[in-house]
RNA sequence: GCGUCGUUGGUGAAGUGGUUAACACGCUGGUUUGUGGCACCAGUAUGCAAGGGUUCGAUUCCCUUACGACGCCCCA
């Protein structure tokens, strides 16, 4: 049997209504903040994830998809989303449009070769979002408000923000050097993978799980001691446009992110979910200031985030919150012979055409066979199409929820519908989360 | 890239080196010549991830590969 690839998955049935519900929210909140779409493409040349991505880790070479297409050229399905909107950004010229700073929206499959686990795939959807051109705090607040009202949107429950500040390229670095000198002398004391962040990447040693407990890491110098003046006053004003906001946070010196090109602001936002384990966080983002420089573009201040679709569906279906998803037909339609079943496919297209949704059985299943089916499929009302009837310009309908059969003028069906599937609304368990803010965009029922 | 544990029908699964691979749910049909959801009856894996090996004989033991779960590394 053909399987799947290592670490991809076939989202379908319910799972996927929750998807697109998701990321219906996605596209209605962003609006509201007034990010434009962006589609970039899914693969990109390789350069531009080994330029964006810091020297010091080795990322890109070993944890992503490489091939070589048949013009020779070296390409990199896209293992996150920042670097084709920044190079997008800089080839399409947008930072010469007076119109800064540039707010854009992604939401698109990713590639990551690595290991599957717990929460990682090798193909994961994603989406974020991105300021170009701005350098302005309120960029930063605004992104991470942004983020939070998804989640709140989505009806997550328990959203935790974790920020913290790198500081700029001078504040960076100072920290760096500070972190080695600390952990030098006490090099013996980490765990073998620490002694090689060491020298690689030693902001990272703050994340490690082996040494967490470590008294060496919780008095390890923080960021935040090593700001310069100017950074701390610029971390000072993010905070206060959050608490203006009115967005919680926690201020969290471990937050550090992996990435050389993230300055001044880095957070993460987690939400405690039963069954989420450890790893609880739903996404993460940060100030990159150097990045559309780095791939040949102005230098151009920017902030983003991204979050994992995946981790949320799985969040919503472990807290068993209830979204507004529809999962039953109007009206299924049974017949028995040919000539009902000829008129079934007329009534189906006329019915779906006034709006109902509408099915019929496609399988030849008998009668009792037809009710099961009408069952499976939640079917609030079920035709059972008689040749009698329908000589009599009649059509029998069944309510499945009371059982009450009449049978009814053909020519009065679909006010007959209307009329009795309105008058089910208020009793539709509705709870859509949107507090009526949505504008309809949710589909619940606050709209009328 | 490294490690631990898994992989039996439509589903949940039990099980054994040897004639017909439990049980349950589901599904299909019948009792009920066009009204089900209850009940009863019947049917429903030439098959135990794939390939190779050991053996008189393997789904059961061994190896390899693929995929899955969970860790490590890495984390965008």
């Amino acid at each position: 049997m053909i399987q799947k690839p290592k670490g991809c998955n076939d989202i379908y049935g319910r799972e996927a209504k929750i998807w697109k519900y998701v990321e219906s929210i996605i596209d209605a909140t962003m609006e509201k903040y007034n990010y434009n779409y962006i589609r970039t493409p899914i693969f990109e040349s390789t350069e531009l994830f080994h330029r964006g991505i810091g020297e010091s880790t080795d990322i890109v070479t070993k944890e992503t998809y490489d091939f070589v297409d048949r013009g020779g050229r070296n390409m990199t399905l896209r293992p996150e989303g920042t670097a084709g909107v920044c190079r997008s950004y800089v080839e399409n010229k947008m930072y010469g449009n007076p119109n800064q700073p540039v707010k854009v929206y992604y939401n698109g499959t990713m590639y990551r070769y690595e290991r599957p686990q717990s929460g990682r795939d090798r193909e994961l959807t994603q989406f974020g979002m991105e300021v170009l051109g701005s350098d302005d705090p309120l960029s930063d607040a605004e992104v991470i408000s942004l983020a939070v009202n998804i989640y709140k949107m989505l009806g997550l429950k328990e959203i935790k923000v974790n920020i913290n500040s790198l500081g700029d390229k001078e504040s960076r670095d100072m920290y760096r050097k500070a972190l080695i000198d600390y952990f030098q002398p006490h090099i013996s004391e980490l765990c073998e993978d620490c002694q090689t962040r060491l020298e690689k990447n030693p902001l990272r040693i703050l994340d490690c799980k082996v040494d967490a407990d470590n008294e060496l890491l919780k008095n390890a110098p923080k960021t935040i001691d090593y700001l310069n003046d100017e950074s701390r006053e610029r971390f000072e004003q993010v905070k206060d446009y959050l608490d203006i906001m009115q967005v919680s946070y926690e201020v969290n010196p471990n937050i550090v992110r992996g990435l050389d090109y993230y300055n001044h602001t880095v957070f993460e936002i987690e939400a405690k979910v039963e069954g989420f384990g450890s790893n609880n966080v739903l996404g993460g983002g940060g100030r990159y200031n150097h990045l559309c420089s780095e791939i040949g573009g102005p230098e151009t201040p920017c902030i983003g985030f991204a979050s994992g679709i995946g981790r949320i569906v799985l969040a919503l279906e472990l807290e068993q919150i209830q979204l507004p998803i529809v999962e039953d037909v109007d009206l299924f339609l049974m017949y028995v012979n040919e000539d009902e079943k000829k008129y079934a496919a007329y009534l189906a297209q006329e019915l779906r055409m006034a709006g109902f949704i509408v099915d019929t059985e496609y399988t030849g299943r008998a009668l009792k066979g037809q009710f099961k089916q009408a069952d499976r499929l939640n079917a609030k009302y079920i035709a059972i199409l008689n040749s009698e009837d329908l000589d009599n310009n009649e059509i029998k309908i069944k309510n499945n929820k009371t059982k009450e059969e009449e049978i009814i003028s053909l020519d009065v069906l679909i006010y007959y519908l209307d009329e009795q599937l309105n008058t089910g609304v208020d009793d539709v368990e509705d709870d859509c989360h949107c507090g009526g803010e949505c504008g309809g965009d949710c589909h619940c029922h606050h709209h009328g």
